[in-house]
Parts: C-alpha cells; sequence; structure tokens
DNA sequence: GTTCAAGGCCAG
DNA sequence: CTGGCCTTGAAC
C-alpha cells in the first residue's frame, strides 16, 4: 500500500526529457499555492479605509519622469516549471526527448525516487517536500510561522465587519490590502511586484531557486520572490506601461466576479457551518465550501519560521457538489467514495477477484492506481486555480493533460509486458497510443469511479471534465457518449478495460517498432486473457470481446481527432511552457507520421 | 459622489 | 530596496 506521501509527483509536471536527470534544482517552486488558509475575502471596502486618511494638505510633488521605455519582456519572469521525475520505480530507465522529439535518447540514470528528499538549505517551501505539500488544499493549512492570523468564523461569521474576514498574500502570506494585480496581495507584495515589472529588474537566486517566501523572510531573495509572484497569477500586464495613474483596467470586472464568488461561499459557509465537524481550527472554510466531499489526512511538515518544522495534518477534499455526470445517477457524494482504494477492480465480484480470472488480467489490474488518478486530477485543479479570480481554461486543461501523460507513462513503464519492452519501443508505442489511452483512462473512470462530467474549480470557475478527455474538442463528445454506452451495453468492466488499455499500448502495428514480434506476442496473451475472460466472466454477452475489439478504432479516432485539434490549438497559444510532455506526444506524432490502423 | 486598483512618494 | 501611506481617475 502506498502512503500519500508516496505518491508520484507528477503534478509538478515533469516530463520524458526530465525523467533523464536528478535536477539539483527542485522543480516549480511555489508552482502551488501557498498553505494558507483561503478565507474568502469581501471585505475591500472595510480593508481599505483604514487607508483612507485624506490629508489635502500633504501634496506630492511629482518629479517622476514618465518612462518612454515599454516593461513587458522579462528575462526573469518566466516561472520556473521544471519537471522532475518522481517515478516509484528505483534503476529507472528515463527518456529524454529535449532536442527533437523525434529523435528520442534515453538515459539510463540512477534510482529515481518517489520519496523526495528535502533540500540541505532547509527550504521546505520551494523543494519537492513542498510542492507535495502544497498539492494538499492550501485552504486547509495552516502555516505556522506565517503571518498566522487566527480567526473563529464560527464565532464571527459576518464578513462585512473589519474584523469579519481576512485573507492571507497567496506569495507571502501577510494581510492582504485589496487585489492587485490580478489577485488579493499584501501592499508590499504588489510595490514588489510594480518595481520588478516597471523597471524591469533581473534578479538572481544566490541558493537554488526554491526560497521558501514568508513574511519575514520575503525580502531574501527577489528571484525566488518574484517568482512566487507569477507562479501564484499575479499578472504582468496589469502592470501599466504607461504609468498612468488612477482609473481602472480590464481587470476590474473579473475582481468583482472574484468578490462576488467570495461573498456567496461565505454565504453558503454560514448555512452550513454548524453540520461541520471535525475541520481544522481556522481558515480552511472556503474550501471546505466548495469541497464538501470526505477528506483524506496527510501530514504534511512545513518549515516554520523559526527553522523548526512541524508537522500537521491536512485535509484533501475533492469537488463534487457541480457533478452532472450522466453516469452517476446514484450522485455519489464524492466520485472517489465510489472507488476502491488502490487498485479498483481487486474487490469486484466480477473482476480479478475471481477464480476464473486470467492470472495475466489479475496482474493488469493490480496494477492500477485508480484513487491516485482522481486524486492527482482534483489535486491539480485546486492548486491551480487556488486564489486565481480567473484562470485560462485551455491552459489549465493541457497542465492536467500534461500530467495525466506523466502518469501514464509511469503507469505503462511499471506495468507488466510493457517495462520487458526496448526503450525505444516503448516511447514509440507511447507516442503512438497515449491519447487513446487517455480516452479510455477517461471513460474508465467515468464509468466505474464516478468521475463526474463536469466540476467547479476553487475560483467558482466550472471546468469540463467530460471534453478534458478529448483534448478540449466539444465537438467529439457526442462521439464519446455513443461509445461510452456502447461499452456499457457490453458490461465493460475494470477487466476490459486493462486489457484495452493493454491491447491499445502494445499496437505491434506501428511499423518503426525495433522488436514487433514481442510487442505482438504481449498484445496476443492480452488478447488471449481477454477473450478467456469473456468467455468467463461474461457468457451471457454474445461476443462481447469481439464487440469490445471493433470499438478500438472508434476510440482511435476519436483520440486521434482530439490529439489533432489539441495540436492546432495549442499551437495557437504560446503560453503553454508548462505542458512540455504533452507539448513533445503532440509534436511527436507529426515526426513519426501517423499510425497505420490495425 | 464613491469606489478601489492603479502608480507615486519617501522614511527607514 | 522595501513597504506603508498617499494620490489619481475610470467605472460605477
Amino acid at each position: 500500500m502506498i502512503s500519500d506521501m508516496e505518491l508520484p509527483l507528477a503534478h509538478v509536471q515533469p516530463s520524458f526529457s526530465s525523467l533523464a536527470v536528478q535536477h539539483e534544482q527542485p522543480p516549480a517552486p511555489q508552482q502551488a499555492p501557498p498553505p494558507q488558509p483561503p478565507t474568502p475575502q469581501p471585505l475591500q471596502d472595510s480593508e481599505q479605509q483604514h487607508q483612507q486618511q485624506p490629508e489635502p494638505e500633504h501634496q506630492h510633488h511629482h518629479q517622476e519622469h514618465h518612462h518612454q521605455d515599454h516593461h513587458q519582456d522579462h528575462h526573469h519572469a518566466e516561472p520556473q516549471q521544471q519537471h522532475t521525475a518522481a517515478s516509484s520505480a528505483a534503476g529507472v530507465q528515463c527518456y529524454s526527448m529535449v532536442s527533437s522529439p523525434a529523435s528520442l535518447t534515453i538515459v539510463n540514470a540512477g534510482p529515481v525516487y518517489s520519496h523526495v528528499q528535502v533540500s540541505n538549505n532547509n527550504s521546505i517551501l520551494g523543494s519537492p517536500l513542498m510542492d507535495n505539500a502544497c498539492l494538499f488544499s492550501p485552504g486547509a493549512t495552516s502555516m505556522s510561522g506565517v503571518g498566522d492570523h487566527q480567526y473563529n468564523l464560527h464565532q464571527d461569521p459576518l464578513p462585512d465587519t473589519k474584523e469579519g474576514i481576512e485573507e492571507l498574500c497567496p506569495v507571502c502570506g501577510d494581510k492582504v490590502s485589496g487585489y492587485h494585480y490580478g489577485l488579493l496581495t499584501c501592499e508590499s507584495c504588489k510595490g514588489f511586484f510594480k518595481r520588478t515589472v516597471q523597471n524591469k529588474k533581473v534578479y538572481t537566486c544566490v541558493a537554488d531557486k526554491s526560497c521558501q517566501i514568508d513574511k519575514t523572510q520575503r525580502k531574501r531573495c527577489p528571484f525566488c520572490r518574484f517568482q512566487k509572484c507569477l507562479s501564484v497569477g499575479m499578472k504582468l500586464e496589469a502592470v501599466r506601461q504607461d504609468r498612468m495613474r488612477g482609473g481602472r483596467n480590464k481587470f476590474g470586472p473579473m475582481y468583482k466576479r472574484d468578490r462576488a464568488r467570495k461573498m456567496q461561499q461565505i454565504r453558503q459557509r454560514q448555512l452550513m457551518g454548524p453540520q461541520r465537524v471535525g475541520l481544522p481550527p481556522v481558515g480552511s472554510e472556503a474550501v471546505t465550501i466548495s469541497y464538501p466531499s470526505p477528506a483524506t489526512s496527510l501530514p504534511i511538515t512545513y518549515s516554520a519560521g523559526n527553522g523548526s518544522n512541524i508537522t500537521i495534518k491536512q485535509e484533501i477534499q475533492y469537488p463534487v457538489l457541480s457533478s452532472t455526470s450522466a453516469s452517476s445517477p446514484d450522485s455519489s457524494p464524492s466520485p472517489l467514495l465510489g472507488a476502491p482504494a488502490g487498485s479498483g477492480a481487486l474487490l469486484e465480484p466480477w473482476g480479478a477477484g475471481r477464480t476464473d480470472v486470467p492470472t495475466i488480467i489479475r496482474e493488469l489490474v493490480a496494477s492500477l492506481d485508480d484513487r491516485e488518478w482522481q486524486q492527482q486530477l482534483f489535486r491539480l485543479l485546486q492548486t491551480q486555480t487556488y486564489n486565481q479570480c480567473e484562470v485560462d481554461l485551455f491552459e489549465l486543461l493541457c497542465k492536467v493533460l500534461d500530467t495525466n501523460l506523466f502518469t501514464q507513462v509511469d503507469w505503462a513503464r511499471n506495468s507488466v509486458f510493457f517495462k520487458d519492452l526496448r526503450v525505444e519501443d516503448q516511447m514509440k508505442l507511447l507516442q503512438a497510443t497515449w491519447s487513446v489511452i487517455m480516452i479510455l483512462d477517461h471513460i474508465h473512470q467515468r464509468l466505474h469511479n464516478n468521475l463526474p462530467d463536469s466540476t467547479t474549480l476553487p475560483n467558482g470557475q466550472k471546468f469540463d471534465l467530460l471534453t478534458l478527455s478529448l483534448f478540449g474538442m466539444s465537438e467529439l463528445v457526442p462521439q464519446l457518449n455513443d461509445v461510452t454506452a456502447r461499452l456499457q451495453e457490453l458490461s465493460f468492466d475494470v477487466s476490459d478495460y486493462i486489457c484495452l488499455k493493454f491491447v491499445l499500448l502494445l499496437d505491434p502495428n506501428l511499423q518503426t517498432l525495433g522488436n514487433r514480434r514481442h510487442v505482438q506476442q504481449a498484445q496476443d496473451q492480452v488478447k488471449q486473457a481477454h477473450m478467456d475472460y469473456c468467455a468467463a466472466v461474461h457468457p451471457d454477452i454474445q461476443g462481447k470481446y469481439q464487440r469490445l475489439m471493433a470499438l478500438l478504432p472508434e476510440l482511435r479516432d476519436l483520440a486521434l481527432r482530439g490529439e489533432d485539434y489539441l495540436y492546432q490549438k495549442h499551437d495557437q497559444n504560446d503560453h503553454n511552457r508548462a505542458t512540455s510532455l504533452l507539448i513533445e506526444m503532440l509534436h511527436a506524432r507529426r515526426h513519426c507520421g501517423r499510425l497505420p490502423a490495425p
């Protein structure tokens, strides 16, 4: 049984390339939101009142000359989006697709552990461990030593008082002073961000670009502070090139919507508050409302400001209320509630637990980790949107796909049959089949683990999970539903799913394979086992195996169309720097050419 | 007229 | 350089 802390760190978005080396630099520092309570902040009015002390006599002499230059290009402005391997396999072979997707290189690296060591500079915030920590609901965390504001929301529920609800700066944990450059931040980070952008400052980090940024240490490393500003979503474009003062910018309506959302969350919380039990004492309110499903407790260690580490329990919560799943009529309160822990099918009466199930299928089913799939998905959705007013949903979609892709690669590399193949062939197979496997995965999650068709993000935006599986191409939804319905008619179960997954992955029709025979043999074994399984477990369904196989071309068609769509759309958006594995895969097919239909 | 998120100022 | 306080001005 894998503990939660051992789960692959796919959220840090590793790539094939990054699997090759153990980066000396921890990945994606502060990419995830900070672990502060995301207490809603509806108090803009009152917040600012204390600042408004008109002093008519005090007149500034405006000596500053307006700069003619513009300030938008930042040499250092790109967030650290380093991908890191977090494979659970020791002595893993690593993939490198750095230079050209068409000419992959393989590096045999040393063991890569899923347990990432805390870096020696004691900077847990920026370390992979902290990245892990940041996965968890930021709202459920009280971060000691970082400007803790303790409120009792149950006793003081009214948001329209100054003492009501406050929020902490996502960059440093200080008290927010209002919306600045896209989100609620403190006054100092606002000023810092402004100065940095206006003056085109270029900082360097003397450490490993993973410095902890909190209220007491934010001055130490401007490089990491600015990285964190960007990673939490402060917007460069909100800094005016012409330095015009006053007025409103295009973000005004966004702030307004965000404020309204937070107000609504507060109202909801007021209604639901008394019913909740066992919640962390402070600060978790907003996320609790958004994610009212059962929580998973995880121990996380934080580095407190005084240098000591504090272990606290965090609550992960998954969105469910907005579920519109057509396939979950029982409206299970959580998509994960219906999912067996660990490997999904082992406990199912029709699955690998039966004695008449071929051993191979049991092994295949054992390679599943359904729980991790959804946990990772919802964690990512949370961390990417917490404290953001509005996010680019396409960009988010790409990030999710990128993460899913890494998980898929990780799964394949450690799975039976596939792991015995040459790495060159492994890569070719993955490049050729990743998209169809993703669609199959999604169908499986939807049918067998109650994955909803859409979810509401922590910031209130709606995220379409159904379209996610189609790489954003909503036009394919009817076809997906059609295939799904036909699978259901055939009593498509978890064993069927895993067999089809391997049959798709082990595709001997790929002409460029170095050892097609090996792949063919592996696929044949799976097919034979699947055939036996269908005959033994579902003798009542006439021709089940053949009919399932007949659906594969349609799945491949869906995948190819979705992939084409994503390729084109992704090309138009050059802001998706954080999705390197996805980009590599999208380009790989163009280099390798289309697969012949089997 | 009010709001509030921009930019500016300046003591530390 | 930092960050608290101040001024500004379009949107409401």
